[in-house]
RNA sequence: GGCGGGGUUCCCGAGCGGUCAAAGGGGAUGCGCUGUAAACGCAUUGGCUCUGCCUUCGGAGGUUCGAAUCCUCCCCCCGCCA
């Protein structure tokens, strides 16, 4: 990969090509391949821009895919500008959504900044010579004859026909004024940093094809676009964000990343390998000759059932593979080697042979009780309620040692319980103490 | 400003004086199956000191033995008119 840069390097029209081959829309039509070169001719870096909304405190695999991007270009010499939204995200994007985002505290936004600038750093080089930081509130905190001066940059219909306002606004659902004014701020910011390249999800395109509408209008040269694909959630379905609760953060700890990243689905897997570890092949495809060996008993059933339904069955056994070779680089990318390691033996152990994991958190109870009264011990030690828990244990889902909890059994003798293995559901566990 | 339609449990959405913690669907969770996949089946899905009690149906009052359901005022959303 290394070697495609700089051989790329040479030529601005390849590079161009090699930053924009996985990414959606590359805006205008050359508009990349011609910032590279008069870069190049002008003997400068390029200043390639993302926004980020510090609206929830972590940065996960979604974000990664374009920050993963943005390491590309530092890779080729330029300087990638990342704004922290402290103050747009105060008024809240609603793209994608159709609904107002809550307003965040100044205090939330601040700590929410620090964290997102400090994990972006797990995938951006660090080097001031390739990245800048910078908040939007330098900015964005103008006088009103500002705001009005960029205010009357744009009519109510150019913003209107993004997508997710036409919606709402065909189906007579609110549009508040605070949103209709996002895209302008975003885009402003490429007027204030002076953004030759601005990088975004698909959801960004019209706020990112904004910004160089503004740009003009304050006499910038108009800043290129890269929309990349939004990586879908663990459930596959709708994109990975935090508000909708389907996120891997990429400070997860490895189990997590690899559990996770094993509850995908099948057909999410090509997806997370290309946008994620830059792999383009389908480790589902059914190639030609090799893979046949791998295919034991379920290859025979189907033999007989013809060749039509080979590629399924074996899909069926190396989907599970593929998952776990993708799970592992995952967290050998965010972690290391040796944690990829324990990750996957924890994950054997646990979810496969179904055996308790080697560390397990202590939770401890009062020796004099007698009994342990176990809804309230749950609800301290999970987070749950204690309603909840009584469900759980009723539904079969608790387990204390060996044997699984019988309805209504929510107190248990001290004796019986110190020591034991408290497991709820299928992967919380808690050691229990008698203290 | 006037007229009309709305605000229900995580979401959508029924309910329109008691049998309502509130139909149905989605999502989520648990169990079965299994590859922590999909599909499928069953169950659960406000809280608690849990065979009962408490709190919920935009907010505050009121009528009633009894209100998510009726009345009054207020807040918010949508439409039409201005």
């Amino acid at each position: 990969m290394p070697d495609a840069t700089t051989a790329a390097a040479e030529d601005p029209a390849r590079l161009a090509a090699w930053l924009a081959r996985n990414a959606v829309d590359s805006l205008p039509d050359g508009a990349l391949a011609g910032r590279l070169a008069a870069a190049r001719v002008q003997g400068r870096q390029l200043r390639v821009k993302l926004g980020i909304d510090p609206t929830a405190p972590d940065i996960h695999l979604g974000h990664a895919v374009v920050l993963r991007k943005l390491s590309e270009f530092q890779q080729a010499g330029h300087k990638v500008v990342l704004i922290i939204g402290d103050y747009t995200a105060r008024v809240g994007d609603p793209s994608g959504r159709s609904e107002l985002r809550p307003m965040l505290s100044p205090e939330q936004i601040e700590q929410n900044a620090a964290t997102f600038q400090e994990q972006a750093l797990k995938i951006l080089d660090a080097d001031p010579e390739r990245l800048e930081v910078r908040r939007n509130g330098e900015w964005l905190d103008m006088p009103m004859a500002d705001l009005l001066g960029l205010v009357r940059t744009t009519t109510a219909a150019q913003l209107l026909e993004r997508d997710d306002f036409a919606k709402r606004w065909s189906a007579n659902e609110p549009i508040s004024l605070l949103e209709l004014l996002y895209p302008l701020l975003q885009a402003y910011d490429s007027v204030a940093i002076d953004a030759d390249v601005e990088l975004g999800g698909t959801d960004q395109k019209f706020n990112l094809l904004l910004g160089r509408d503004i740009q003009r209008a304050y006499g910038k040269p108009e800043q290129a676009i890269l929309t990349m694909p939004l990586l879908a959630g663990i459930e596959g379905q709708r994109k990975m964000s935090k508000s909708l609760g389907n996120q891997i953060g990429i400070t997860d700890p490895p189990q997590e990343i690899y559990g996770k990243t094993m509850s995908i689905p099948d057909e999410a897997i090509v997806e997370y390998r290309r946008l994620l570890l830059e792999r383009d092949d389908d480790p589902l495809a059914p190639v030609a000759g090799g893979s046949t060996a791998e295919a034991s008993a379920d290859a025979e059933a189907c033999a007989a059932a013809g060749a039509g339904a080979a590629p399924t069955a074996l899909a069926g056994s190396s989907a599970r593979d593929a998952k776990r070779a993708l799970a592992r680089e995952l967290v050998q990318w965010l972690y290391s080697a040796q944690d990829a390691d324990a990750a996957e033996r924890h994950f054997e152990r646990v979810f496969v042979e179904h055996e308790m994991p080697e560390e397990i958190a202590e939770a401890s109870f009062a020796r004099d009780a007698g009994a342990v009264h176990l809804p309230g011990l749950m609800a301290a030690a999970f987070g749950m309620s204690s309603s909840q828990a009584r469900r759980l244990i009723d539904q079969g889902g608790v387990t204390l040692g060996e044997a699984s909890l019988a309805p209504g059994e929510y107190d248990v003798p001290g004796e019986r319980a110190d020591g034991q293995v408290l497991k709820v559901g299928k992967r919380r566990f808690r050691r229990l103490r008698a203290a």
